[in-house]
DNA sequence: TGATTCTACGTTATCGTTAACTCAAAAGCG
DNA sequence: CGCTTTTGAGTTAACGATAACGTAGAATCA
């Protein structure tokens, strides 16, 4: 049984699908019994507006496409939760898509979610060069980035301040008497990496020091473990380490431990982002925390002004804040 | 500037919007230099075909639904990827749905997946009861479910043999010497949770035994620290734990560890699903490892072929394997 | 009472794409 | 050379919803 349309329902209540139309949005324009008629035929016959057509006719999907590089990736969830909170709100549902693999899948995703018609996009983390993003976010009606800018009339931004992130980090290991500080940097490639080295390094400077090494590496465990164990093995005197975020952190701890490192007597652990994960390992992970799921709600809001076409803020910063807990 | 349509490409090529189509779909119907020509023009525009026009003249949407209970439970992110993997290499997208509150959230998502003409749907873990459940599974061209079963004409579905899972985890328990077995049992409307039961009853009967104490919580590390809490503190003689997930294990765990009763000299701990966390607490958590990208892409394989109108399976068990790590 | 405004609808046309059909010219064939 | 087939197109109509406009009859007003 194929879904019923308008017509079916005009056909039954002997009026034109026209007047239907007008009876289910609300719109008035017919009289009270035939309105009750009209109501009671389409429930009875589970009407559901056929959401191709409208978009087709109003140019409106009622579609988000949201981008993350993987969802697999414990930060990402909780940010599409809150892009989803506001959007269920405001009759926007959520086309999701992991990039996973390379670059090149980003593109072909852009054009995916052209030919959705997608209402606008949320894109965490893009790792697309400069041109070739603005090139992609040009075809969008609006657009919002997650951890990157691009000019405001491209698309708004939710930035994280890794600067003063791991500006904090090294701060708070400092205080803690460590002086021999290395850092897992995460992927090369990435503008998270090189804000956070940049906040690491006016740190150092104010200091008088330097970061004894630093290591890059994939965001996740096992590249955390691969890192620090290359740093630790090379400089066995340091005795803070900085890590890009707790995935990389929880394999520098794996590390110590295969290692025989004490942590946090002989070596000072900081992770960064705060997800749940960060708690549940032992020692407990000291961390940046960084509130996600406002940032998805912050975003989607920004993407509706955007939708409408106002242009209120289009650069939001959150601040990451230090949680201290027993791995420093 | 508003997107390229085919009649634009048309005009420019001097060609019916027909033969543009033709062309774009490699259906031929153009002299080689013609299409030459169509092909060029079509990417200096950038065309993009209006998925919402396609979808609303063939009436396939190329969108499946995708439900979960909350994706910030690590469990269901893999099952994602596995689903999206499969579903890209058909042409498929994914919208995704998150339920998180209740189960009228459950019936709202299905209005809104029906009004998007989505394909087919997958719908892990659905806690809608039986009759509501079939109601809303029929108005979809396709249905899978993960983790319950309804006629097969109504839904396939990919189901995980609870019962032997949880069946291993006993016996593992008691091969190891444990005899004073105690259960968190997860959410006690859950059928997962019956299921589970169910196995450990059988083994029990089996060996003439039967858990110390049955206590049910919610299905995340919350949950089963105040579960156990509860469990240990009323049964103080308890060697073993068997616990419905592995976010329950965790919370065992810190409860094991706020008592001063060590793991796993003390009390043995297993618990269910194998998430990436089961690996990097301690003790590392012994496991009854489900494979979840593959219940994704079996999951979206089945729905491929109900699409498809083919009903070659409607039903695949997958069977968790024990990971015995150092919780027991 | 005639003019005007409302009420409660109906008609038409359109969004972008494409299946089905049509058709003229070119190519192939005996 | 006349006939059929193929090639390279174009035309029409439809998918379902709805904006814009039209209209007959009832109600209101001066």
């Amino acid at each position: 049984m194929s879904k019923a349309k308008l017509s079916d329902i005009a056909r039954a209540a002997g009026v034109s699908p026209m007047t239907v139309s007008r009876v289910l949005n609300g719109r008035g324009g017919a009289g009270p019994e035939t309105s009750e008629r009209i109501k009671q035929i389409a429930h009875e016959l589970r009407y559901r507006p056929n959401a191709l057509a409208r978009g087709l006719k109003s140019d409106k999907s009622g579609i988000v496409g949201v981008i993350v590089p993987d969802i697999a990736n414990p930060f990402f969830p909780e940010i599409i939760r809150g892009i989803e909170n506001v959007a269920l709100q405001h009759g926007y549902n959520l086309l999701l898509c992991n990039v996973v693999e390379s670059p090149d899948r980003e593109i072909d995703l852009m054009r995916i979610l052209e030919s959705q018609r997608v209402d606008g996009v949320i894109w965490c983390s893009a790792r697309l060069s400069e041109k070739p993003l603005v090139k992609a976010l040009q075809s969008f009606k609006a657009a919002v980035l997650v951890n990157r800018t691009v000019e405001p009339q491209i698309a708004g931004s939710i930035m994280i301040d890794y600067r003063s992130g791991a500006a904090d980090a090294l701060k708070h290991l400092w205080n803690l008497g460590r002086r021999r500080i290395g850092v897992i940097a995460g992927p090369a490639a990435s503008r998270g990496s090189m804000e956070r080295l940049e906040g690491l390094r006016t740190v150092f400077a104010d200091l008088g020091a330097e970061a004894v090494a630093t290591v890059y590496c994939t965001p996740d465990v096992n590249g955390g473990a691969l890192a620090s164990r290359e740093l630790l093995e090379a400089h066995g005197q340091v005795d803070g380490l900085i890590c890009y975020n707790d995935l990389n952190a929880v394999g520098a701890l794996q590390t110590c431990e295969a290692l025989g490192i004490r942590v946090p007597d002989d070596l000072g652990i900081i992770g960064f982002d705060g997800i749940p994960l960060a708690e549940f390992v032992r020692p407990k992970l000291s961390t940046l925390h960084v509130d996600k799921y406002s940032i998805g709600q912050l975003g989607m809001r920004m993407l509706l002004e955007r939708i409408e076409g106002k242009f209120v803020q289009h650069s939001i910063v959150v601040r990451p804040q230090l949680i201290a807990r027993n791995s420093t």
